[in-house]
DNA sequence: ACGCCTACCTGCTTGC
DNA sequence: TGCAAGCAGGTAGGCG
């Protein structure tokens, strides 16, 4: 499932494979993965561009090409980028091909023949799309109006995002705090393995209301989300279920702490890691390290408890806990 | 306006 | 063995 870290990964082992080299021709076999423009005219538009560079924002590839295109690739769950000798047999979940004419490659390598650009998703939620850049350099959305990224937060690894900038976001959001962290729009690139290392790493519960925590929590969680991501980034991401780097393989999974460590011990407290869902997605904390203050369950901010309360009557939500009846506690207000 | 929920997908796992 | 249900989750778009 990648995330800022695997996306990161990606841009990087692909970009000595295709700067310098021009499309000559776009193949697909599913419409739906070309999201902009229409398809025919995607491959129009896309033929005899040169690659110039590959890059990453958010959770998005970015390949600019000449004439001021940007190729944005959205690999989401399952999509996996190639790079072989055109003709090579690819299985059925090949669903976007760019024939590549390699021209001279950096360090002076000179590729034999085309080569093939595959995009590859099994689950085909990814996408791509073809952009145009204006004056500035900003990647107009559809129809040359607004931003692509105009909706995205900021990226957490840039200077430009300072704890600061952190802390006034963080302040005007209403919801949960891992619900705000998966928010693109509240800081790019974070998805659900991240969110949970990274609220572990600074000792919050998923379910504090973003807007109630104080200096040093706030600072914890700046550096927490800096931490995680950079360190991601030097072990080349984490492989997890489906996915996997083509360049081989990241490590980060092997440093994991909490994320699908359910039932395993704490690497702080040496009590086991909890999982519950939120939002339908596995979230996994320690119920030792990360309390949920008394006061965030009532008053700071009251729609949030006032749903929180709704939910636990009903007995939803963070009371249908996998095994442990008795232990299940996400709120982690239990004494140990 | 904002946050929450569902649909989109398919392969793998689990249960009967 | 076979089949169906459940599960994984990023995010657009719909809903309240």
């Amino acid at each position: 499932m990648p995330e800022l870290p695997e996306v990161e990964t990606m841009a990087r082992d692909l970009a000595p494979l295709v700067e310098g080299a021009t499309i000559t021709e776009a193949w697909w076999d599913w419409p739906p993965v070309v999201r902009h423009p229409a398809p025919d005219e995607f491959a129009h538009l896309i033929r005899s561009r040169r690659i110039e560079h590959v890059g990453r924002r958010a959770k998005w590839l970015v390949l600019d090409l000449s004439g001021s295109l940007a190729l944005a690739i959205q690999v989401k769950m399952t999509g996996q980028l190639f790079v072989l000798p055109a003709g090579t047999v690819h299985d059925k979940h090949v669903h976007l091909r760019l024939t590549l004419d390699p021209g001279p490659v950096a360090g002076g390598r000179m590729w034999t023949g085309p080569r093939w650009l595959l995009f590859r998703d099994i689950r085909k939620f990814g996408r791509v799309g073809l952009y145009r850049r204006d004056g500035s350099g900003t990647i107009l959305g559809p129809a040359d109006q607004g931003e692509l990224f105009g909706d995205h937060g900021p990226e957490p690894l840039e200077d430009a995002f300072t704890l600061r900038e952190f802390r006034q976001r963080l302040r005007r959001r209403r919801g949960r705090l891992k619900t705000t962290l998966l928010d693109q729009s509240f800081i790019a690139g974070v998805g659900n393995i991240y969110a949970d290392e990274s609220l572990w790493r600074a000792r919050l519960h998923p379910l504090r209301a973003a807007d109630s925590l104080n200096l040093d929590q706030e600072r914890r969680l700046y550096e927490a989300i800096r931490g995680v991501m950079g360190e991601a980034i030097v072990r080349r991401g984490s492989s997890v279920d489906d996915y996997t780097a083509p360049e081989g393989g990241g490590e980060m999974q092997e440093h994991l702490d909490v994320y699908q460590r359910t039932g395993l011990p704490c690497h702080r407290c040496g009590r086991p890691i909890r999982r519950f869902e939120l939002n339908a997605r596995g979230t996994h904390f320690c119920s030792w390290c990360q309390r949920l203050p008394l006061a965030d369950r009532t008053g700071s901010n009251r729609s949030l408890a006032r749903r929180a309360r709704r939910q636990a009557r009903r007995g939803r939500n963070w009371s249908d806990l996998e095994g442990l009846e008795a232990e299940a506690d996400p709120l982690g207000s239990r004494a140990h």
